[in-house]
DNA sequence: TTTCTGACA
DNA sequence: TGTCAGCA
Protein backbone atom coordinates (compact mmCIF):
# COMPACT_ATOMS: atom_id res chain seq x y z
CA UNK A 1 0.00 0.00 0.00
CA UNK A 2 1.06 2.83 -1.19
CA UNK A 3 1.57 6.64 1.06
CA UNK A 4 -1.51 7.37 -1.54
CA UNK A 5 -3.58 4.56 -0.62
CA UNK A 6 -2.52 4.75 3.35
CA UNK A 7 -4.24 8.52 3.46
CA UNK A 8 -7.29 8.16 2.02
CA UNK A 9 -8.32 4.38 4.34
CA UNK A 10 -6.83 6.61 7.47
CA UNK A 11 -9.68 6.61 10.04
CA UNK A 12 -9.54 10.54 10.60
CA UNK A 13 -13.27 11.91 10.03
CA UNK A 14 -16.32 12.16 12.92
CA UNK A 15 -19.46 10.81 11.84
CA UNK A 16 -20.81 14.81 11.54
CA UNK A 17 -18.13 15.71 8.68
CA UNK A 18 -19.29 12.77 6.80
CA UNK A 19 -22.91 13.55 7.20
CA UNK A 20 -21.95 17.03 5.42
CA UNK A 21 -19.51 15.38 2.71
CA UNK A 22 -22.41 12.65 2.14
CA UNK A 23 -25.51 14.85 2.79
CA UNK A 24 -26.37 11.48 4.46
CA UNK A 25 -28.35 11.74 7.98
CA UNK A 26 -26.28 10.09 10.69
CA UNK A 27 -28.89 7.07 10.82
CA UNK A 28 -28.11 6.09 7.18
CA UNK A 29 -24.91 6.35 7.40
CA UNK A 30 -24.96 3.76 10.35
CA UNK A 31 -27.94 1.70 8.95
CA UNK A 32 -25.49 1.29 5.76
CA UNK A 33 -22.66 -0.05 7.90
CA UNK A 34 -24.98 -2.03 10.11
CA UNK A 35 -26.08 -3.86 6.52
CA UNK A 36 -21.67 -4.18 6.42
CA UNK A 37 -21.64 -1.75 2.97
CA UNK A 38 -18.91 0.21 4.96
CA UNK A 39 -16.73 -0.50 8.24
CA UNK A 40 -15.40 2.47 9.68
CA UNK A 41 -12.87 2.40 12.83
CA UNK A 42 -13.74 3.54 16.09
CA UNK A 43 -11.59 5.92 18.89
CA UNK A 44 -10.74 5.33 22.12
CA UNK A 45 -14.40 6.38 22.88
CA UNK A 46 -16.20 4.52 20.76
CA UNK A 47 -17.25 7.24 18.12
CA UNK A 48 -16.67 5.91 14.51
CA UNK A 49 -13.61 7.64 12.52
CA UNK A 50 -14.60 7.63 8.67
CA UNK A 51 -11.63 7.53 5.96
CA UNK A 52 -11.85 9.48 3.21
CA UNK A 53 -12.52 5.98 1.32
CA UNK A 54 -15.72 5.46 3.18
CA UNK A 55 -16.95 8.88 2.09
CA UNK A 56 -16.52 7.99 -1.50
CA UNK A 57 -18.06 4.81 -0.82
CA UNK A 58 -20.74 6.36 0.98
CA UNK A 59 -21.41 8.34 -2.24
CA UNK A 60 -21.59 5.49 -4.41
CA UNK A 61 -23.67 4.02 -2.24
CA UNK A 62 -26.00 7.39 -2.42
CA UNK A 63 -25.69 6.92 -6.37
CA UNK A 64 -27.40 3.32 -6.41
CA UNK A 65 -29.75 3.81 -3.58
CA UNK A 66 -31.02 7.20 -5.34
CA UNK A 67 -31.58 4.87 -8.30
CA UNK A 68 -33.76 2.28 -6.85
CA UNK A 69 -31.42 -0.52 -6.14
CA UNK A 70 -31.41 -2.31 -2.13
CA UNK A 71 -28.82 -3.39 -0.03
CA UNK A 72 -28.52 -6.65 -0.84
CA UNK A 73 -27.95 -5.21 -4.82
CA UNK A 74 -25.64 -2.75 -3.50
CA UNK A 75 -23.89 -4.75 -1.55
CA UNK A 76 -23.46 -7.49 -4.38
CA UNK A 77 -21.95 -4.33 -6.45
CA UNK A 78 -19.24 -3.28 -3.90
CA UNK A 79 -18.26 -6.75 -2.87
CA UNK A 80 -17.47 -7.31 -6.84
CA UNK A 81 -15.97 -4.09 -6.74
CA UNK A 82 -13.30 -4.53 -4.29
CA UNK A 83 -12.50 -8.15 -5.61
CA UNK A 84 -11.76 -6.61 -8.34
CA UNK A 85 -9.60 -4.77 -6.82
CA UNK A 86 -8.05 -7.53 -5.01
CA UNK A 87 -7.59 -9.45 -8.12
CA UNK A 88 -5.60 -6.39 -9.79
CA UNK A 89 -3.30 -6.27 -7.00
CA UNK A 90 -2.10 -9.74 -7.49
CA UNK A 91 -2.35 -10.03 -10.86
CA UNK A 92 -1.40 -6.88 -12.19
CA UNK A 93 -3.60 -5.12 -15.03
CA UNK A 94 -2.86 -7.58 -17.81
CA UNK A 95 -5.97 -8.20 -19.49
CA UNK A 96 -8.30 -11.71 -18.93
CA UNK A 97 -9.62 -11.75 -15.29
CA UNK A 98 -9.92 -7.84 -14.99
CA UNK A 99 -11.79 -7.50 -17.97
CA UNK A 100 -14.08 -10.35 -17.53
CA UNK A 101 -14.49 -9.18 -14.01
CA UNK A 102 -15.85 -5.78 -15.33
CA UNK A 103 -18.20 -7.21 -17.67
CA UNK A 104 -19.67 -9.37 -14.18
CA UNK A 105 -19.68 -5.82 -12.92
CA UNK A 106 -22.17 -4.26 -15.57
CA UNK A 107 -24.10 -7.45 -15.76
CA UNK A 108 -24.99 -7.21 -11.88
CA UNK A 109 -25.54 -3.40 -12.47
CA UNK A 110 -28.14 -3.94 -15.27
CA UNK A 111 -29.79 -6.66 -13.37
CA UNK A 112 -30.27 -4.93 -10.38
CA UNK A 113 -31.11 -1.89 -12.22
CA UNK A 114 -34.10 -3.30 -13.78
CA UNK A 115 -34.95 -5.06 -10.15
CA UNK A 116 -35.38 -1.42 -9.00
CA UNK A 117 -37.15 -0.21 -11.37
CA UNK A 118 -40.22 -3.19 -11.30
CA UNK A 119 -40.40 -2.43 -7.77
CA UNK A 120 -40.40 1.32 -7.30
CA UNK A 121 -42.58 2.11 -10.70
CA UNK A 122 -45.63 2.12 -8.35
CA UNK A 123 -44.50 4.90 -6.32
CA UNK A 124 -42.11 6.86 -9.13
CA UNK A 125 -44.97 8.10 -10.88
CA UNK A 126 -45.43 9.99 -7.87
CA UNK A 127 -42.35 11.30 -7.46
CA UNK A 128 -40.97 11.73 -10.61
CA UNK A 129 -39.11 8.53 -11.80
CA UNK A 130 -38.44 9.43 -15.40
CA UNK A 131 -35.37 11.87 -14.15
CA UNK A 132 -33.34 8.70 -13.58
CA UNK A 133 -33.30 8.26 -17.41
CA UNK A 134 -32.03 11.38 -18.94
C1' DT B 1 -21.15 19.00 23.21
C1' DT B 2 -21.14 15.08 20.29
C1' DT B 3 -21.85 10.38 19.36
C1' DC B 4 -23.61 5.70 20.61
C1' DT B 5 -27.20 2.00 21.02
C1' DG B 6 -31.76 0.63 21.16
C1' DA B 7 -36.50 1.29 20.20
C1' DC B 8 -41.09 2.95 18.17
C1' DA B 9 -47.19 7.55 19.96
C1' DT C 1 -35.83 6.85 8.08
C1' DG C 2 -36.89 10.15 11.67
C1' DT C 3 -36.52 10.88 16.35
C1' DC C 4 -36.25 10.39 21.28
C1' DA C 5 -34.11 8.47 25.50
C1' DG C 6 -30.28 7.67 28.55
C1' DC C 7 -25.16 6.97 28.52
C1' DA C 8 -20.29 7.88 28.02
Amino acid sequence: MNKKEIRRSMPILPISTVMQLTELSARQIRYYEEHELISPSRSEGNRRLYSLNDVDLLLEIKEYLEQGINMAGIKKLLTMKTAKIEAEKVEPVEVNKTNISDEQIRRVLREEMLQAGRFQRPSMKQNEFPKFYH
